[in-house]
DNA sequence: CTATGGATCGGCT
DNA sequence: GCCGATCCATAGT
Protein backbone atom coordinates (compact mmCIF):
# COMPACT_ATOMS: atom_id res chain seq x y z
CA UNK A 1 0.00 0.00 0.00
CA UNK A 2 1.22 3.36 -0.78
CA UNK A 3 0.31 6.24 0.93
CA UNK A 4 0.11 9.88 -0.03
CA UNK A 5 -0.81 13.37 0.92
CA UNK A 6 -4.22 15.19 -0.21
CA UNK A 7 -4.26 15.91 -4.20
CA UNK A 8 -4.85 19.60 -3.17
CA UNK A 9 -5.77 20.83 -7.09
CA UNK A 10 -7.93 17.29 -8.44
CA UNK A 11 -8.30 17.19 -11.94
CA UNK A 12 -11.67 15.37 -12.89
CA UNK A 13 -10.62 12.85 -15.90
CA UNK A 14 -10.77 14.50 -19.46
CA UNK A 15 -14.26 14.35 -21.53
CA UNK A 16 -12.17 12.16 -23.89
CA UNK A 17 -11.39 9.36 -21.60
CA UNK A 18 -14.68 8.37 -22.13
CA UNK A 19 -15.54 9.76 -26.24
CA UNK A 20 -15.16 7.04 -28.91
CA UNK A 21 -14.90 3.76 -26.46
CA UNK A 22 -17.30 1.02 -25.54
CA UNK A 23 -17.65 0.83 -22.05
CA UNK A 24 -15.62 -2.81 -21.26
CA UNK A 25 -12.57 -1.04 -22.91
CA UNK A 26 -13.29 2.28 -20.17
CA UNK A 27 -13.75 -0.36 -17.44
CA UNK A 28 -10.14 -2.09 -17.98
CA UNK A 29 -8.69 1.90 -18.13
CA UNK A 30 -9.85 2.59 -14.90
CA UNK A 31 -8.13 0.47 -13.03
CA UNK A 32 -5.27 2.15 -11.93
CA UNK A 33 -7.44 5.63 -11.91
CA UNK A 34 -7.27 7.65 -8.39
CA UNK A 35 -11.04 8.03 -6.84
CA UNK A 36 -10.97 10.70 -4.24
CA UNK A 37 -13.55 12.36 -1.53
CA UNK A 38 -12.91 15.84 -0.22
CA UNK A 39 -15.18 14.63 2.69
CA UNK A 40 -16.26 17.16 5.29
CA UNK A 41 -13.25 15.54 7.65
CA UNK A 42 -10.71 15.77 4.95
CA UNK A 43 -9.76 14.15 1.57
CA UNK A 44 -10.16 10.00 1.54
CA UNK A 45 -9.42 7.82 -1.85
CA UNK A 46 -7.55 5.48 -3.30
CA UNK A 47 -6.60 3.40 -6.89
CA UNK A 48 -9.62 1.48 -8.50
CA UNK A 49 -8.54 -2.09 -8.35
CA UNK A 50 -11.88 -3.46 -9.49
CA UNK A 51 -14.85 -2.62 -11.06
CA UNK A 52 -17.97 -3.73 -13.54
CA UNK A 53 -19.50 -2.82 -16.64
CA UNK A 54 -23.35 -2.31 -17.37
CA UNK A 55 -24.34 -2.17 -20.66
CA UNK A 56 -27.60 -0.57 -20.57
CA UNK A 57 -31.32 -1.67 -22.36
CA UNK A 58 -29.12 -4.40 -24.00
CA UNK A 59 -27.92 -6.19 -20.45
CA UNK A 60 -30.06 -8.21 -18.31
CA UNK A 61 -28.26 -7.60 -15.29
CA UNK A 62 -28.46 -3.64 -16.13
CA UNK A 63 -30.38 -1.59 -13.81
CA UNK A 64 -31.08 0.12 -17.56
CA UNK A 65 -32.45 -3.58 -18.84
CA UNK A 66 -34.99 -2.55 -21.78
CA UNK A 67 -34.83 0.88 -21.04
CA UNK A 68 -36.34 0.79 -17.71
CA UNK A 69 -36.23 4.30 -16.18
CA UNK A 70 -37.23 5.51 -12.96
CA UNK A 71 -36.39 8.14 -10.68
CA UNK A 72 -33.99 6.22 -8.66
CA UNK A 73 -31.98 5.25 -12.01
CA UNK A 74 -32.29 8.55 -13.54
CA UNK A 75 -28.63 9.55 -13.36
CA UNK A 76 -27.71 6.98 -15.88
CA UNK A 77 -29.61 8.38 -18.59
CA UNK A 78 -27.28 11.50 -18.37
CA UNK A 79 -23.86 12.46 -19.94
CA UNK A 80 -20.61 10.89 -19.24
CA UNK A 81 -18.96 11.54 -15.81
CA UNK A 82 -22.92 11.84 -14.12
CA UNK A 83 -22.87 9.79 -10.67
CA UNK A 84 -25.32 7.40 -10.44
CA UNK A 85 -25.38 6.40 -6.63
CA UNK A 86 -28.23 3.74 -5.95
CA UNK A 87 -28.83 1.89 -2.23
CA UNK A 88 -28.74 -1.52 -2.15
CA UNK A 89 -29.47 -3.94 1.36
CA UNK A 90 -28.74 -1.48 3.45
CA UNK A 91 -25.36 -0.25 1.65
CA UNK A 92 -24.63 2.24 -1.44
CA UNK A 93 -22.91 1.74 -4.59
CA UNK A 94 -21.09 3.93 -6.90
CA UNK A 95 -21.56 4.15 -10.83
CA UNK A 96 -20.14 6.48 -13.33
CA UNK A 97 -21.75 6.92 -16.15
CA UNK A 98 -19.99 6.35 -19.46
CA UNK A 99 -21.55 7.26 -22.50
CA UNK A 100 -23.55 9.62 -24.49
CA UNK A 101 -27.32 11.07 -22.53
CA UNK A 102 -29.90 8.89 -23.14
CA UNK A 103 -27.42 5.70 -23.44
CA UNK A 104 -27.36 4.33 -19.71
CA UNK A 105 -24.65 2.47 -19.45
CA UNK A 106 -21.89 2.56 -16.57
CA UNK A 107 -19.40 1.26 -14.64
CA UNK A 108 -19.75 -0.05 -10.71
CA UNK A 109 -16.51 0.90 -9.23
CA UNK A 110 -16.53 -2.35 -6.87
CA UNK A 111 -12.87 -1.98 -4.86
CA UNK A 112 -10.12 0.50 -4.01
CA UNK A 113 -6.49 0.36 -2.83
CA UNK A 114 -6.75 2.90 -0.12
CA UNK A 115 -3.73 6.01 -1.05
CA UNK A 116 -4.85 9.20 0.85
CA UNK A 117 -7.07 9.83 4.27
CA UNK A 118 -6.02 5.92 5.49
CA UNK A 119 -6.53 6.58 8.86
CA UNK A 120 -9.76 8.45 8.32
CA UNK A 121 -11.39 5.61 6.16
CA UNK A 122 -10.03 3.21 9.26
CA UNK A 123 -12.42 5.91 11.51
CA UNK A 124 -15.45 5.01 9.25
CA UNK A 125 -15.23 0.96 9.01
CA UNK A 126 -14.06 0.72 13.01
CA UNK A 127 -12.10 -2.67 13.95
CA UNK A 128 -11.69 -4.00 10.27
CA UNK A 129 -8.12 -5.24 9.11
CA UNK A 130 -7.19 -2.91 5.92
CA UNK A 131 -7.61 -5.31 3.86
CA UNK A 132 -10.97 -5.16 4.38
CA UNK A 133 -11.66 -1.46 4.82
CA UNK A 134 -12.48 -0.65 0.56
CA UNK A 135 -12.81 -4.65 -0.83
CA UNK A 136 -16.49 -4.26 -2.03
CA UNK A 137 -18.91 -1.59 -3.74
CA UNK A 138 -20.67 -1.20 -0.39
CA UNK A 139 -17.96 -1.27 1.58
CA UNK A 140 -15.95 1.30 -0.01
CA UNK A 141 -18.87 4.15 0.38
CA UNK A 142 -18.66 3.16 4.04
CA UNK A 143 -14.67 4.32 3.69
CA UNK A 144 -15.17 7.65 2.07
CA UNK A 145 -18.23 8.14 4.66
CA UNK A 146 -20.73 8.55 1.93
CA UNK A 147 -24.17 6.55 3.32
CA UNK A 148 -26.78 8.46 1.42
CA UNK A 149 -27.86 9.84 -2.43
CA UNK A 150 -26.99 13.79 -1.80
CA UNK A 151 -24.14 13.39 -4.74
CA UNK A 152 -26.19 11.27 -7.11
CA UNK A 153 -26.81 12.68 -10.33
CA UNK A 154 -23.59 15.02 -10.09
CA UNK A 155 -21.10 15.41 -12.64
CA UNK A 156 -17.91 14.13 -10.69
CA UNK A 157 -16.48 16.83 -12.87
CA UNK A 158 -18.18 19.43 -10.47
CA UNK A 159 -18.67 17.13 -7.14
CA UNK A 160 -16.42 16.63 -4.18
CA UNK A 161 -16.66 13.12 -5.67
CA UNK A 162 -14.43 12.27 -8.20
CA UNK A 163 -11.86 10.17 -10.72
CA UNK A 164 -9.37 12.29 -11.45
CA UNK A 165 -6.01 12.25 -13.97
CA UNK A 166 -3.53 12.53 -11.69
CA UNK A 167 -0.83 9.86 -9.85
CA UNK A 168 -2.65 7.04 -11.69
CA UNK A 169 -0.26 3.83 -11.41
CA UNK A 170 -0.50 0.98 -14.15
CA UNK A 171 -1.37 -2.58 -13.56
CA UNK A 172 1.02 -5.58 -14.66
CA UNK A 173 -2.16 -7.77 -15.72
CA UNK A 174 -5.70 -7.13 -15.77
CA UNK A 175 -8.32 -10.17 -15.33
CA UNK A 176 -11.83 -10.42 -16.49
CA UNK A 177 -14.67 -12.57 -15.22
CA UNK A 178 -18.22 -12.81 -14.65
CA UNK A 179 -19.89 -10.03 -12.62
CA UNK A 180 -20.70 -10.76 -9.18
CA UNK A 181 -23.84 -10.91 -7.90
CA UNK A 182 -25.56 -11.49 -11.50
CA UNK A 183 -26.86 -14.04 -12.30
CA UNK A 184 -29.99 -12.61 -14.32
CA UNK A 185 -30.91 -13.40 -17.98
CA UNK A 186 -28.26 -15.48 -19.99
CA UNK A 187 -25.07 -13.67 -19.69
CA UNK A 188 -23.66 -15.66 -16.27
CA UNK A 189 -20.82 -16.57 -18.09
CA UNK A 190 -20.47 -12.76 -19.22
CA UNK A 191 -16.39 -11.09 -18.93
CA UNK A 192 -17.76 -7.69 -17.56
CA UNK A 193 -15.98 -7.54 -14.41
CA UNK A 194 -12.48 -6.24 -14.77
CA UNK A 195 -9.29 -6.31 -11.87
CA UNK A 196 -5.58 -5.44 -11.09
CA UNK A 197 -4.25 -9.18 -11.17
CA UNK A 198 -3.26 -10.08 -7.58
CA UNK A 199 -4.45 -7.07 -6.04
CA UNK A 200 -5.24 -8.10 -2.63
CA UNK A 201 -8.12 -5.15 -2.04
CA UNK A 202 -10.16 -6.88 -4.54
CA UNK A 203 -13.66 -8.40 -3.43
CA UNK A 204 -13.64 -12.09 -3.10
CA UNK A 205 -9.93 -13.01 -3.62
CA UNK A 206 -8.44 -15.99 -2.69
CA UNK A 207 -5.38 -15.58 -0.39
CA UNK A 208 -3.49 -17.72 -2.48
CA UNK A 209 -3.49 -15.40 -5.53
CA UNK A 210 -2.12 -12.62 -3.48
CA UNK A 211 0.90 -10.98 -5.19
CA UNK A 212 2.24 -9.22 -1.79
CA UNK A 213 5.39 -7.72 -3.88
CA UNK A 214 3.78 -5.22 -6.01
CA UNK A 215 0.54 -5.59 -5.24
CA UNK A 216 -0.30 -6.31 -9.30
CA UNK A 217 1.66 -2.90 -10.13
CA UNK A 218 4.08 -1.82 -12.77
CA UNK A 219 7.37 -0.50 -10.64
C1' DC B 1 -9.51 -21.12 4.40
C1' DT B 2 -13.83 -21.38 1.90
C1' DA B 3 -18.84 -21.84 1.48
C1' DT B 4 -23.40 -20.80 2.99
C1' DG B 5 -27.51 -18.50 5.10
C1' DG B 6 -29.57 -14.64 7.25
C1' DA B 7 -29.84 -9.61 8.13
C1' DT B 8 -31.27 -5.46 6.31
C1' DC B 9 -33.57 -1.26 4.09
C1' DG B 10 -34.66 2.04 0.30
C1' DG B 11 -37.39 2.22 -3.53
C1' DC B 12 -40.53 0.14 -6.90
C1' DT B 13 -45.21 -2.09 -7.77
C1' DG C 1 -45.42 -6.33 0.25
C1' DC C 2 -41.24 -7.71 -2.51
C1' DC C 3 -36.73 -7.69 -4.17
C1' DG C 4 -31.91 -6.94 -4.86
C1' DA C 5 -25.08 -4.70 -9.08
C1' DT C 6 -24.12 -6.72 -0.46
C1' DC C 7 -21.91 -7.95 3.86
C1' DC C 8 -20.59 -10.74 7.72
C1' DA C 9 -20.92 -14.42 11.16
C1' DT C 10 -20.94 -19.05 11.47
C1' DA C 11 -20.21 -23.73 10.30
C1' DG C 12 -17.81 -27.09 7.78
C1' DT C 13 -13.36 -28.59 5.39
Amino acid sequence: MQLMPPITDPRGLDPAFFTGRDTMTITQDLLGKLLIYDSPAGQVGGYIVEAEAYLGAADPGAHAYQNRRVPSNEPLYGPPGTIYIYAIRGFYDFDVVTQAAEEPQGILIRALEPAIGLDLMRHNRPKQPDLNLTSGPGKLMRALNIHDTKLNGLDFHESPLKIISQASRTPTQVTTTARIGVRTGTNWSDHYRAFVTGNPFVSKIRKRDYNLNDYGWIS
